[in-house]
DNA sequence: AGCCAGGCCTGCC
DNA sequence: GGCAGGCATGGC
């Protein structure tokens, strides 16, 4: 299994070439990014974030003092404001009680308790914290989402529902590394919404197509 | 014109 | 513990 999942990563990281995944300017951006990305395309995210530029919202202070009603209109574009509006209410009031004041004061505790104290927060679940525990404070934790699900039960290598049993799939035969569980996720996701395996598979024409093969996946 | 997007919560069983 | 229904906008 280890020499599989290693395989998969290879393919991609030969097609899907990036320096640092997960885009942003600071971890509360970041932070914001998983928030407003809950089942929701990354161009509207975009947008979104741009808003709270704009705004002037881009900080948990800002967040925090800001006009509520002001902090959705910002966020419009990507959907589901009055609930997103809330999350990054209740996301800021919990980044400024953190050391430090920022996200990567989350590294002061060990993974398991820094999981439990997201994972406690409304509108945090299993991507959203595993999201911030990896890109935004550093920690070795693999993320799981819908593409990645999609991907690895297509290749005929994982089939569940269960976000956990994926995450101990890549975490139980991968060494702890953020820099690779960051690339491998980014890669998937690229790979996933941009050219294979959207919604109706083509593996004739990706970088994974013999690992189809050799698992016997029918091309669709 | 629909269908979909880098989820999560609530309420039911 | 699993599963439907609701949440909302913009792109294709």
């Amino acid at each position: 299994m280890q020499e599989l999942l290693l395989d998969v990563h290879r393919r991609l990281a030969e097609r899907y070439i990036h320096l640092k995944w997960w885009p942003a300017d600071t971890d509360f951006e970041m932070a914001c990014g998983a928030i407003l990305t809950q089942n929701t395309n990354w161009r509207n995210v975009e947008k979104a974030i741009a808003g709270m530029k704009d705004g002037g919202l881009m900080s948990p202070e800002a967040v925090l003092s800001a006009d509520y009603e002001f902090l959705k209109e910002c966020i419009r574009p990507s959907g589901y404001f009055n609930q997103k509006a809330e999350r990054l209410v209740i996301l800021s009031r919990f980044i400024l009680d953190l050391p430090g004041g920022t996200i990567s004061g989350l590294a002061e505790y060990p993974a398991e308790r820094a999981r439990e104290m997201l994972l406690d927060l409304k509108g945090v679940g299993e991507e959203t914290c595993d999201s911030i525990l990896l890109y935004g404070a550093g920690f070795p934790v693999f993320v799981v989402d819908a593409y990645t699900m999609r991907v690895f039960t297509r290749l005929g290598i994982l089939e569940s529902k269960k976000y956990g049993e994926y995450q101990r799939m890549f975490m139980d035969n991968i060494e702890p590394d953020a820099e690779l569980y960051g690339m491998y996720h980014g890669e998937i996701v690229e790979h996933a919404a941009t050219v294979c395996l959207k919604r109706s598979p083509k593996c004739g024409e990706c970088v994974l197509a013999e690992i189809c093969e050799r698992k016997g996946v029918a091309e669709s």
